[in-house]
DNA sequence: TATTGTTATACTCTATAACTATA
DNA sequence: TATAGTTATAGAGTATAACAATA
């Protein structure tokens, strides 16, 4: 359990990082958007899901997924076939164009972050992957929020607010 | 220099950490959106500056500046007075009101990340932080793109493409 | 004429709610 | 009735372009 000042700083690095992401994303194609990306690279990674699953993966409403994906289907690059076993459901595969835009989007991504971090190690930039794969991962499917941090600020937690009558 | 599939890695670590950022947000009240807070921090962290310099470290046109800042100065979170060397430009300083509103917004944010990140050690927590700064660093002012990330994949650095002629 | 900042417009991402089709 | 997914609508973030005021 980290300190208050340093979650403080975190938050802020956190809102800051924003930039980064808006920095790479400007290396992208035009009708090819970041949501675009986060779907086939989830589907690149672990599989073949139905929507529901990348919905879960993404941490967005399902709504959402289904624009992203929609938008990726149209171009082709990922198929969305209906679930023999459930025909509510889609099953979401990579295409082999899917596949290969990934392939040069890469190359775009690998050109931009070399010129950006070049003075970095390789120990450096494996520790960063390492961190931001476990907060994300600490972070899971963060889509409701907890009802303990939309409450009041901080109780003491050594005498719980249902407890105090009258002191 | 790191290894491209590190690259890869990183920026799918980079893209999977919007979930965080808006799990994240989900604990801020309504009318302080991310955008307005991170004027407030910037503000809170270099002391009052001028429009264009928060566009510079928030790394987004002066046009969005404008918007969020305006957002912010209307709930009396900062003061916007005339540069008086200058009556083009306007100088941006924090108020108490909104010193005490960082306050408050420092206790959510703790709250929730000592809530995701029960399980970080100290160190950990200062390695992120660490790395993620000196990434937001390294991107500095990334509004525009250098033009060697827009032309193609990889001209064969040993023979720039303005040499070729018939080969 | 150039620069600082604002406003109008358009596009992406997101969430809520209403809806369709299937279980 | 409940669940998987889609679509309509609304709000936030961003960029480009046109504009105003000042240098």
């Amino acid at each position: 359990m980290a300190a208050q000042s340093q979650y403080e700083q975190l938050a802020r690095q956190l809102s800051a990082i924003g930039a980064v992401k808006r920095g790479l994303a400007r290396v992208l194609p035009n009708d090819c958007p970041p949501g675009s990306i986060a779907v086939l690279n989830l589907l690149d990674l672990h599989g073949e899901m139905r929507m529901s699953r990348m919905a879960e993966l993404l941490a967005v409403d399902m709504s959402v997924t289904s624009r992203h994906v929609a938008h990726v289907a149209d171009r082709g690059w990922l198929d969305r076939s209906p679930d023999p076993s459930d025909r509510r459901s889609r099953i979401l595969r990579l295409t082999p164009e899917g596949k290969l835009l990934l392939t040069e989007l890469s190359e775009r991504y690998v050109r931009a972050l070399g010129h950006y971090m070049e003075n970095w190690s390789d120990e450096e930039v494996d520790q960063l992957i390492s961190l931001l794969g476990r907060l994300r991962e600490d972070f899971g499917d963060c889509r409701s929020i907890p009802s303990r941090l939309t409450d009041e600020p901080a109780p003491a937690p050594s005498d719980p607010p249902t407890a105090r009558t009258s002191l």
